[in-house]
DNA sequence: CGGCGTTTTTGATCCAGGTCAAGGTGTTGC
DNA sequence: GCAACACCTTGACCTGGATCAAAAACGCCG
């Protein structure tokens, strides 16, 4: 008990505490036996931009939490055409379960945290504790759910409603208790050619759009990554969400 | 014991043997206890193509197994331009778990054999039966990788690549054993308009690029439907899979 | 079989967004 | 402070696929 409530006290609650934030990460649905044990195996890693952190020729070994920043998961063809298809935000749930070979890369988009733990640990502990199956089970469908407002987007949205659907996403990321009409400020956790990788579009494109919004009075850009958006019901609209 | 081994042998298996085809069904997962308690409320449907099975203006209150046919989920913006999201074959589960509305429309593309339950009586089902909620597990998990692959094709392939790829699908899903290359007919389980749908792509373009695959000596095309694809491989290579 | 609505194909034209090519703007390190 | 580099914007032009219009093929029913 000591012995726990020690480990409990040192390293676990930090990586659970940030794991825990919006209820989306792995372990508050573990029992304190079982951390215990998955602490033994948890690393914590900083990573830098532009890092591969699952590239899509590796087999699975392992999953994380991204604790801080933002990562993207990528599919390229062979030519080299890329197309984000999905991006992860602290607390999510970084891996692909039941699974030991992944076609697609994930690559930190901004600085990131992450908290690794081997695959083997894990799904372990998912046939244990139905409580942690069900979260990745929700956060499958959730993710299942993003990606299919993406394909409408991907298929049927000009580039101008991409764009302001983009911005909308980011914000609505950046604070989702925001009002619905007024202001609002975020930073790009994206840079251009990742935003053209995410809509289908050219970084030319996106850049054009943005001066679009620029110019009509709906945005300001700082530095080309700080955004203020000034009539949030308005991009929304321009959106077609 | 006569009685469920009655039940099981009159209603039950037929409805089970179906779901349970390539182990991706709902049925196999239960005890014979919950078939028989579930088999209470379970009713089979033939429906005809374009009836609405879920509308997205609904709440959920039921889910299904696709039996027989193909049932499309589609998106619709407010001004009407459509994106198809995902198409459910025999044996899938259709339905949302955990969430009562949908932000999804799921039509019948082919004449459709469903059977249906009602959501309460499988949620119940899906916390008492561990196996169960593997299995759902397992199909959003599978429906996500579909999704991120088609992802790709919406934001990054040419008309006929997309062409190639749609027909490359619907060939390994009519006999997923068939040899890589060779010959293999199958009938299309959509109009042009749905598979224009499907690939983002209006109708003529799509019509053009198969005249243009059949021009090539690719495939044959009879009565609008039967399609007999010459080269697999060949195929592939163009769909840039 | 022939008439009629529906679906598909084909053709002509147009335009949103891609491509190519400079030029700006920040950022980093010396 | 300024050189070097990475990133972003702007402009000119081009093209793949959309749009509009019409003809052809199919499917259904009397």
């Amino acid at each position: 008990m000591t012995i726990r409530q020690d480990i409990h006290n040192s390293e676990i609650p930090a990586l659970c505490r940030s794991c825990e934030a919006r209820h989306r990460g792995v372990c508050g649905a573990l029992t304190t036996d079982q951390l215990v044990e998955l602490s033994r195996h948890t690393t914590k890693r900083k990573v830098d931009p532009g890092t591969v952190l699952v590239s899509d020729a590796d087999t699975i070994d392992s999953y994380a939490n991204v604790l801080a920043g933002v990562v993207k998961l990528t599919k390229t063809l062979p030519d080299g055409r890329q197309q984000i298809v999905g991006l992860q935000f602290a607390p999510d749930f970084l891996g692909r379960p039941f699974k030991h070979e992944s076609s697609i890369t994930a690559e930190a988009a901004t600085p990131v945290r992450v908290c690794a733990f081997p695959k083997k640990s894990l799904d372990r502990m998912i046939e244990q504790a139905p409580e942690l199956s069900h979260r990745l089970h929700l956060q499958a469908l959730n993710e299942l759910d993003e990606a299919r407002d993406w394909m409408l987007m991907l298929g049927r949205k000009t580039a101008s409603e991409r764009v302001a659907s983009f911005l909308h996403l980011i914000a609505r990321h950046s604070d989702p208790e925001a009002e619905i009409s007024g202001e609002i400020s975020f930073d790009l956790p994206l840079t251009r050619a990742d935003i053209a990788d995410f809509l289908g579009l050219t970084i030319e494109t996106v850049s054009r759009q943005l001066t679009k919004l620029r110019k009509d009075g709906l945005i300001a850009v700082e530095n080309n990554r700080h955004i203020t958006v000034f009539d949030v019901a308005r991009l929304e609209r321009r959106a077609n969400v």
